[in-house]
DNA sequence: CCACAAACCGCACAATTATGTGATTGTCGG
DNA sequence: CCGACAATCACATAATTGTGCGGTTTGTGG
C-alpha cells in the first residue's frame, strides 16, 4: 500500500497555502498538487479519482468554506473534509459539522500534528484540537432543567414519538385526560402552548 | 502547581482495576488511591475534594456504569468521567455521551494513552479513538433524504421552531392555506401525519 | 409545445388539541 | 397534621389541525 494521501488545499491566502503545499509534499507519505484559491476553481478542476483529503478554510470569499462543504460531497463523495480555521472555538464549527466536515486544524497547527490529522482522518478518524472535541462532546449532554416530574419526562417521551394524546395514554395505561393533565403541567414548565412547540423544545434541549 | 491529578477508577474486575492502579500510581503526575468494584461503593466514598477524575467501567453488576454517569455527575460535578469500554463502537457510546461522559478508553489501550487522556480530559479535552470520534462527528451530519422542495424545507423548518399554521404563513409570507397545502407534502414525503411527529421526525433524523 | 413539479390559494368537514375548572388519592417533609 | 405536589380522572368549549377536493401560475426539461 504505497500509495500516497493526495490532498487538495483550498485556501485563499498565498503564503498559507504554498507553505502548506510544501509542508505536504515533503511528507513521502502524501502528495500535495492541487491548490485552489476559491470552491469555484476547485470545483472544477477536482473529481473523485484525483483527491482523498481536501484541506478547506472556512472562510473564503465568494462562496465560503462552510458553503462549500456540501458542494464538495456532492462530487466528491468519499473526499475527506478538513477545515483551517483561525479561531478554534469558531462559532461555525457545528455549522461546518452538519454539513459533512471531518476534521478541524487550525493555521498554526505545528506541522506534525497537520501531517498527523491528514493521516488520520483518511483513516476513519476525525481529527481535532481538544477543545474542539469537548466542544462536540458537550453537545451530547443531557439538561433537564425544568423540574419534569417522572410521569410528565415519561410523557414528553412519548409527544417525541409523535404520538396523539389517544396514543400516549394507551402506552402508559391511563386515560386521556390524565395524558392532557401531564400535558398542560408540562407546557407551563417548559413555557409552550402546543405539542409541536414541547417537542422541539424536547428535542432541541436535550430534555429527552 | 505540582498538583496530581487524583483518579479513582470503578470497575469490577480485579485484575484490571488493580493493573490500571498501578500503572497510573507509577505515573508522577498523577496519584489512584480509589478504587471500587461498584458504583454504590464509589458513591458512598467519593466527594468532590477527593477526585479528579473517574475511570468507569460501563458494564458493571449492579448499577451500571452509564447508570452511575447522572449520579456520579450530581455528587461530583466538577469531576470528569472516562468510560471504559471493551468494545469501542459500543452502542451504548452516545448514551453515556448522554449522561455525561467525557471520553472513552478500550481496556487494551496502550498504557501511555491512558496516561494521556487522563491528562487531555482534566485539561478540558474529550479523548477517545478515532473510530468514537468519527462516529460522534458523523452524527452532526444533516441527511436530507425525502426529496423535500426549497420552500418545504423553509416550511419544515418554522414547524421546528413549535410555529402554528399561521405563523409559518406570517413568517414566509404566504397564505395559512398555502401553508396547510405545503405540510400535507411535507407529511407525504416524511410519511408522518401530524405536526408533532414530523417535527419529531426532522429534529431526529436531522432533516433541519 | 407539453408534461410535470413547485408554489400558490381556497373551502369544507372531522379530528385533535388547548384551556378552564373542577375533583380524588397518595406521598413526603416540616 | 398540614401544605405541596404528583398522579389520576372528568366535562365543556374554542381553537387549531388533518384531510379531501378543487383550483391558478410559473418555470424547467424532454
Amino acid at each position: 500500500m504505497g500509495e500516497q494521501i493526495r490532498v487538495a488545499i483550498v485556501e485563499d491566502d498565498l503564503e498559507i497555502r504554498t507553505h502548506l503545499a510544501m509542508l505536504l509534499e515533503n511528507e513521502p507519505e502524501i502528495t500535495c498538487k492541487n491548490l485552489f484559491h476559491t470552491v469555484k476553481t476547485a470545483l472544477a478542476s477536482l473529481n473523485p479519482d484525483t483527491v482523498d483529503v481536501i484541506l478547506l478554510d472556512i472562510s473564503l470569499p465568494g462562496t465560503s468554506g462552510i458553503e462549500g462543504i456540501p458542494l464538495f460531497r456532492e462530487k466528491l463523495p468519499d473526499t475527506e473534509i478538513i477545515m483551517l480555521t483561525i479561531h478554534q472555538q469558531d462559532q461555525f464549527v457545528f455549522e461546518a459539522l452538519c454539513a459533512g466536515a471531518s476534521g478541524f486544524l487550525t493555521k498554526f497547527t505545528p506541522s506534525n500534528r497537520i501531517i498527523s490529522a491528514i493521516k488520520e482522518v483518511h483513516n476513519g478518524g476525525a481529527p481535532m484540537s481538544t477543545k474542539i472535541a469537548r466542544m462536540v462532546v458537550s453537545s451530547f449532554r443531557k439538561r433537564t432543567n425544568p423540574n419534569l416530574s417522572k410521569r410528565e419526562k415519561e410523557v414528553l417521551n412519548e409527544l417525541c414519538d409523535g404520538k396523539s394524546y389517544k396514543m400516549v395514554a394507551d402506552a402508559l395505561n391511563i386515560s386521556r385526560d390524565t395524558v392532557r393533565s401531564h400535558i398542560r403541567n408540562i407546557y407551563k414548565k417548559l413555557e409552550v402552548n402546543s405539542k409541536s412547540e414541547a417537542v422541539a423544545k424536547a428535542l432541541k434541549n436535550r430534555l429527552v
